[in-house]
DNA sequence: ACTCTAGTAGAGCGAACGCTCTAGAGTGAA
DNA sequence: TTCACTCTAGAGCGTTCGCTCTACTAGAGT
């Protein structure tokens, strides 16, 4: 059994990814996690707005984790992104397309309302775009080229779920996915060509 | 002065790219649109959802017009794909990061929790994807390709907006349409190559 | 003049909201 | 054994939610 606050935590999030922010209320966290009004209140003092904060910057470097897992598994930085979609789909298809990413719908939700919500919704896609380029980088694109395509990439995948959710149906979560794979095996292709091109010519 | 009745839906509009779907309060609408409950109750007798799905059904052509105006106003789909981009970064900028798309955070609020919205986002979205895949079409590109890559623009456009209003800041969005154009214009090229392939190798 | 309908107007319903509060159980240190 | 402190427990606060209800006005049709 994990502790209260973990549970807690836990039951936030994946209320958050059924209903999203403003759909979740601190009655359900407490019945979803098993815990009183109260213990809820001891851990989490500033209210709903610090549970959220707290859950999403617990979820955010999961998630992050699980990419890098990804990456590190798959032969090349266009394959990883393969399955990244991929994987995804088949957890769509698995949980009732209940959302991937809690902190996608969040982000949306609290942007124009929340400040210090959307500033930790900011922070995890900052963070995120930062593993991806870096990886970009390693395989030999330069910036700004490689957070330009870690930017798209995240943003693909975060407006692949919104699509795919809607229609109940991952086909257009994979049809992005193979066109951004595409995208990112060009890019590739030309930073390479490009890098021969330098060479040559300071020759 | 515009309709009682079109007054509330803007007004929903309004509010719900500010707030989403489940921040904004019946309440809070006929405040905006300067209506009586009574009258809201009189024109949308079915409440909430039924409000919240003509509005969503009233913005989804408006979109798909703009997108259409922007389109026939480009020299090329590729730049259509820039002019996109950037005029939702301009908007943004100029709006304070309100929401350019309204739809898109209501559908994923709504996507496991409310079955006839979600049917209505899904609705637009796929004849949003299919007005842009008629375009690539009609630029050379073949089906299945043409409907990937206008499901991947209308995702990655998705979610350049909450990347953007997530951080406050226009660049995840101009880099992301700077990426998918080059994608677009990859496929084009692609596309273009292989038909005078299938030319030659027929003659 | 009378009726009928469309629309205006907002008080107020029960339920749910986020949150506070007090009381007590459990545990380790002194 | 006592004290101090952490955590559990949930009743209940004031507020707001979506929505219903009755009363009313304006104007068209006859």
């Amino acid at each position: 059994m994990p502790t209260t606050r973990d549970r807690i935590l836990t039951a936030t999030n994946e209320l958050f990814r059924r209903n999203g922010f403003n759909g979740t209320s601190i009655k359900q966290i407490t019945i979803a996690a098993q815990v009183p009004m109260g213990s809820l209140y001891h851990f989490f003092p500033q209210g709903k707005d610090q549970l959220a904060r707290e859950a999403i910057e617990t979820s955010g470097p999961a998630y992050q984790q699980l990419l890098q897992m990804i990456a590190d598994g798959a032969a090349s930085p266009a394959e990883a992104i393969s399955n990244f979609f991929d994987g995804a789909a088949e957890v769509l298809e698995t949980t009732d397309f209940i959302d991937i990413c809690p902190i996608g719908t969040v982000a949306r939700e609290v942007a124009s309302t929340n400040n210090s919500l959307r500033e930790s919704t900011a922070k995890i896609f900052a963070s995120w775009i930062g593993a991806l380029a870096a990886r970009f980088e390693a395989a030999g694109i330069p910036e700004p080229e490689a957070t330009g395509l870690a930017t798209t990439v995240v943003a693909s995948l975060e407006g692949g779920f919104m699509l795919a959710r809607s229609a109940r149906d991952t086909a257009p979560l994979r049809a992005t996915g193979t066109a951004i794979r595409l995208l990112v095996d060009t890019t590739l292709a030309a930073s390479a060509r490009r890098a021969v091109d330098n060479i040559s010519t300071s020759a």
